[in-house]
DNA sequence: TATGAATGAGGGTTCATTCAT
DNA sequence: CATGAATGAACCCTCATTCAT
């Protein structure tokens, strides 16, 4: 937050721009290869081509060029939710499509970034205020399109009402999440596409609204009753089907 | 592991197994805050009260440490779960205990291990596999009585087999440690009680069956029929409620 | 050879072409005044009036330093040997050239080098295997101008040829490092010429050909049958002298 | 020297006077292996079979206890040497019977007192001058049985006189010394007692007296003229077989 | 702008030595 | 007398960061 922290300049010519997402480049490809501690400028600096000190001529600090590289990943990748999601009619639909999408992105990406932001989120912590608080921001915009949606079709009835948003949300990503991260560590990296339907489905499993189902309980209930009813005079009606939840 | 690599004395006496204990307990506290790698061997022998190389004379190494740390408290949880979950009766109970006790467990523990876990298990990964290895065994151990439930629930039709083992774990534990981890971070630590038990019934919702839904289905299909059928010579049958999944 | 053991720079301009020297130069100071164990990167660096870690910039590690320390004075000394011995005509010249050389060299250096090596190539033996094959190359290369002399000399019969050449390589070397040894410890430096003459005299006292010995026995033998055979008619032969070996 | 460098302790029972050997011996056999740096009060704890605190009930210091090691082992070959020596008539058989001995000592050893004693004995120098001294002490005891008999050789004319008794010790004692050095780290041990008469006889050349040659030759020439004399006026002398040094 | 070079501030680890029991 | 336990003082090495050119 200090100004010290931000980059002491800020190069505005092409080429230096271009240079700066080389550094950018560079940078992700160590940082998710071996984390933040692990990761010097020296490897960065070597992976780009350039010396160290150049390296600090783009980025005020080793934290601000993590931060950046987190926050230009994150970006393009909330960039396409935001661009996609809206587009896609039905809650359902919306969600297999973030489930897809997120498994696609992150096992392709050598699932280093998934790395990155999980182990910095988390153990920065406390050391590292800012760092974790970026993370936690851009975590945040990343979600908005799925919770948007999950928002409204819980307040429309379409999914279930009786459980906080905010439990689907870690329903949905730690689910994600695992499923990621066991991939990534058993090197037997499942089909992502049977994966996703999978998950998608079991997700939405937990999601259909009680409520529709109690309705369809409710109105069964009341079928058998008319139908009780009406055959009372006629004939003994068929034996009813359990109704288990 | 050359002798050189080992701890040259192991204190047995009971004043150093207290000791022992204390040094576990302080760089538990140390290296939870902080993570492994931001932790230094002065944190933890200044927390402890004794002098850095005081440490070193009952862990040969910091990673050595931090394995032992890691796996007394996988030891604990899991024993007491290898003890509870059997005794209970029915996958949902055994479920609803192992969601609270995850949560009550890791939620008054300070937090911490939860991250220096998920932490360095993965950023461990390639630089430390020996860390990665532990933590990955611990976890495996952790999880066992509760996927161990799964399992037979599956295999007996209690639970739904459509989908691969694997995933419901995922399920399972990605959503427990989404929410530890929002609780931990958000600073606004909601009823564990409630959590547990909404938690629990999400994931029910999504564990539960398809074959029985689907029989349910087929049984309400067939039953629709019948009285379709033994009602078409007396009365127009009453509406069919929706059967939507 | 792992990366990380090699230093991250290696300065290539005339400048760093200058410290390097400096730190070599500081490096031998240190290291031929205390032996290799005793010195601290932090004297060295403190020598050559950089921070520590520079030495390191420049060097990768206290004992590839030392390495490069020995190699260099080696290769000087070495170079010199190479380029005088084979000039010189008569392995007499040859071994007279050598001493002196030895003698002038190592006591000019402050004799440190003299003990470095010796007590390193000892010491380290096991324990550093690198650092002492380094030096058991280099002295190979050191003595070769000679050995290779004293070779030829005694396969032509020029020095005495009932011995192996390593012992002659031992003696003469042997006595050299004693002499120098001796020249150090007492404080009493004698004179490096007379020294050195004394020192070629004895030893090639040991060297003259057993056989040019006996050679001069017979043949002397043979004279005085001759004298006595030619003289028996004329008068009696003056005294034969004795012939000790 | 001060009080503190001393054994604070000097246990005078027979059981402590075992201990104490058997910690020399402990203490001997580490050293030897690796030198006096790379010794650790542990190792040779562990090798005595006590704790380490009990080594320095019985020495005051790792350095203190090195300098009994040696003393303790050089009292014992030098006080053979004072009793065998003596008893030899004739100084080649009293330089015979030191080089044998050494040989024999030093590589039945393990050839580790030999490391030890070169390789402290120079790098300890100026950081350690007590341990320098004492090793110098030790070594002017060794060699004294010999150098006695070498003054008194050269005093009386057996062996060559036109060299300093000093240049005759190093002569000796560094041919040994590297032979043994050779043999050590060559691996290839030679047979020890073709080398210990080669090497004695080598010496021997070197030793023999230059003024007893001179006058064979001085005689040799005056016999030559007088037998030139002697039969020049009677027939041509046969001729003189070359004096080659 | 780019960088070669330098370094301050630790970091983990070792070990001779001390001392209460 | 023996020792379990503790520790102060280094030591080698790393690396983010700075600065003159």
């Amino acid at each position: 937050m200090s100004p010290s922290t931000l980059a002491r300049t800020i190069p505005k010519s092409s080429k230096s721009q271009h240079r700066l997402q080389d550094l950018l480049s560079a940078a992700q490809a160590v940082f998710t290869q071996h984390g933040y501690q692990r990761t010097t400028m020296a490897q960065i600096a070597e992976t780009a081509g350039v010396s160290e000190a150049t390296v600090f001529t783009y980025f005020a600090s080793k934290r601000e060029l993590c931060i950046q590289v987190i926050t230009r990943w994150y970006d393009e990748i909330s960039g396409e939710l935001e661009r996609d999601v809206p587009r896609l009619s039905g809650v359902h639909a919306k969600l297999s499509h973030v489930v897809r999408a997120h498994l696609v992105t992150l096992l392709a990406d050598g699932s280093g970034m998934c790395a990155l932001v999980l182990g910095e989120g988390r153990a920065a912590g406390s050391a590292e205020p800012e760092l974790a608080e970026v993370i936690a921001a851009c975590k945040r915009r990343y979600t908005a399109p799925l919770m948007d949606a999950l928002a409204e079709a819980q307040a429309q009835g379409q999914i279930r009402q009786d459980m906080p948003l905010r439990l689907l949300r870690e329903l949905v990503y730690g689910s994600m999440e695992h499923v990621l991260w066991d991939a990534i560590t058993s090197a037997k990296r499942p089909d992502i596409n049977t994966t996703a339907t999978q998950l998608t489905e079991l997700i939405w499993s937990a999601l259909v609204p009680r409520e529709a189902a109690l309705a369809s309980l409710a109105a069964l209930s009341r079928f058998r009753d008319e139908v009780h009813d009406a055959l009372h005079r006629a004939s003994p009606p068929p034996s009813m089907p359990p109704l288990k939840a």
